[in-house]
DNA sequence: CGTATCCTGACC
DNA sequence: GGTCAGGATACG
């Protein structure tokens, strides 16, 4: 579940191995070969590490050849730095570098992916803008959803509408925009969009202000539902069957596309009112 | 459009 | 031992 701020986290600690070259990296999973074959392993060898730039959920490691890796965390995967030593349980793809440091793909679930790419070209392709990027409004938003008739939570989960945000921030974001997650995006009021681009703004900025290693941050990356704690960080998600923090009425879940959503069915709807403007 | 698939661990 | 969580992708 790592969205948009966690996968910034984790490529600030990729990006503490720019500049050195890459002496082996050891797939420890299957699972990673299916995007990245082993006869294409030993081909890193004495390949630097130019920059580590991060695309929606994406990260893209620019390699001095001129290739770049392309990774996904997916859902439990994050990057850990090491001096050497023991190997990090779920250690799933190791990086060693000339420095005698090493970059491991940590990932109990092992559903993250890497792939080795020619060029940077393409390496992520029909993403929309960045979720905190200023080409992120909503104009541009009603442009990408005039066509489209699904739920809002839906259309904000499709990297190609915008790219970053996953299952929880979603829900945060229409909590706090106002707007029912079922509400058809092609059918959203100019005010609707506006509140919904500000509402992923500041989750996001939230979540991005946190220091990535505080406790809080780091169980972003790990979030144990049904364990009570998300209740402490989130204001709707994994909150089915709580008081809303705003109205005190019952918090509901529903499925969407197949995945949860959490929401106020009484802040959350049409004839609430919305605030103007911040709040 | 929905549904299955990949994976593992947590929880019942 | 069964269910469920989740992002992206492939397929009906």
């Amino acid at each position: 579940m790592p969205e948009l701020p966690e996968v910034e986290f984790a490529a600030d600690k990729a990006r503490t191995m720019i500049g050195q070259t890459i002496t082996s990296l050891r797939l420890l999973h299957r699972s990673l070969r299916r995007n990245l074959p082993a006869r294409t392993l030993a081909s890193l060898r004495g390949e630097r590490l130019l920059s580590v730039a991060r695309r929606g959920k994406y990260q893209i490691l620019a390699l001095s050849s001129g290739r770049v890796l392309v990774v996904h965390l997916r859902m439990t995967g994050d990057w850990e730095t090491r001096e050497g030593g023991a190997m990090l349980p779920h250690t799933r793809a190791l990086f060693e570098f000339d420095s005698g440091r090493s970059l491991a793909l940590v990932d109990s679930r092992a559903l993250a992916t890497i792939s080795l790419l020619g060029n940077a070209e393409d390496a992520v392709p029909g993403l929309g803008p960045d979720a905190t990027d200023r080409s992120f409004n909503w104009t541009a938003l009603k442009d990408r959803l005039r066509t489209r008739r699904i739920p809002i939570k839906q259309a904000l989960l499709d990297q190609r509408v915008v790219a970053g945000i996953g299952n929880i921030y979603a829900a945060e974001a229409l909590w706090k925009a106002r707007v029912d997650p079922r509400r058809h995006s092609n059918m959203l009021s100019d005010v609707e969009l506006r509140s919904i681009v500000a509402a992923v703004r500041s989750v996001l900025r939230r979540a991005l202000r946190r220091n990535p290693g505080s406790p809080a941050a780091t169980a972003g990356a790990e979030v144990r539902y049904r364990s009570g704690e998300g209740d402490l960080r989130f204001n709707v998600y994994d909150r089915e069957g709580k008081p809303c923090r705003r109205c005190q009425r019952t918090i509901r879940r529903i499925v969407q596309g197949g995945r949860s959503t959490c929401f106020c069915p009484h802040c959350q709807s049409q004839s609430q009112p919305r605030p103007g403007r911040g709040a």
